[in-house]
DNA sequence: CAGTATCCCAAGCGATACTG
DNA sequence: CAGTATCGCTTGGGATACTG
């Protein structure tokens, strides 16, 4: 970090309980998102994966393993067969599907390729090919940046209750009407 | 992958195509959702990254780089300095909020300490503080893995457009229908 | 089929030092 | 302040070989 900052360990604490970055832990390197991708799409099987990922086999090992631990997949026997597996996505990990759904919606519009999406999902209800929905807010309205404001939550360790205190709240908003806006990013 | 997979070349392709996986070589490393995160929540400048993240200068310097290039951010002089920056999300950057408030969701619901989420966004309109909202289905359900079905899109590879051929639909749904239920995860 | 074991390289990362 | 340069460590990853 070139001089030295002094704040390493308060961030370190910071971050460890950063929900964002346990969740990155588990997800956030160059392959386990793929795999998951396969799961969402109905893949159960080791060679299956393999087949349809590209992965090499100890690395996918690895991360099966991973994702058992974390609690997003289960190893169950396959029916009939001993030594035989599948891996199936817990409550959890399927819970995980519309972080993976936004992330898709954003590399839809901005990184696809002039063609269009890969694949889109179909409502089961409606027959319907939708686009990745987007976040609404409980109106209706898209979600954007702009439309909040981060304060402090309930579980919020020392370094993270001063510099989000809720008390900043009627300043910050006075300031902000004074600009008439939301703060330019 | 233990025996060679001669299928490598395609998936090759076909992970080249997918929009997640290139959201991934953009963001899909340990630092880079920190970051993000900090520009989330108002941070611009070079040292209050480096403060507010914990990471070292090198790293950080690497990153925000890739952000610049990727359209991300813009690098703009700080007003009145010629060798001082800010650091601005673009609209390509504030778009991937929602995917980050999607991985933030799972994060509090799955993995967060006992005591609750570090920070709650607020709502500016109503003031009222908001768990991050889930995805919804447009009638307003939240939606869940099992609510879509999967099918080529526009720009689907060959590999893809054979492997997600909508002509499986009807075969499909019939077997779902006989099964009366979305596969099983 | 479903992995594990091994080898080796490349990349990521942290610490420190240095510069305009 | 806002980085760059360097060094050495550690991790990730690809290829291949091997096992029950």
């Amino acid at each position: 970090m070139g001089r030295p900052n002094t704040n390493r360990k308060n961030n370190r604490v910071a971050n460890a309980e950063c929900s964002v970055a346990r969740a990155m832990a588990i997800v956030g390197d160059r392959w386990s998102i793929l795999i998951l991708r396969e799961a969402f799409y109905g893949i159960k099987r080791f060679d299956q994966f393999e087949y349809y990922v590209g992965v090499a086999s100890n690395i996918q090992s690895n991360r099966l393993k991973r994702f058992v631990d974390a609690g997003i997949m289960r190893r169950v026997p396959l029916a009939g067969h001993s030594t035989r597996w599948e891996y199936l996505l817990t409550d959890k990990g399927r819970d995980f599907f519309p972080a993976y759904l936004a992330l898709k919606r954003w590399g839809d519009d901005w990184l696809a390729g002039s063609d269009g999406p890969q694949v889109v999902f179909r409502d089961r209800e409606t027959g319907k090919d939708d686009k990745s929905p987007k976040l609404l807010k409980p109106g209706g309205r898209t979600l954007r940046l702009e439309d909040i404001e981060v304060v402090a939550g309930a579980g919020a360790v020392p370094f993270n209750r001063k510099r989000f205190a809720k008390a900043d709240r009627s300043a910050r908003l006075a300031k902000l009407q004074r600009r008439g806006s939301p703060p330019e990013y």
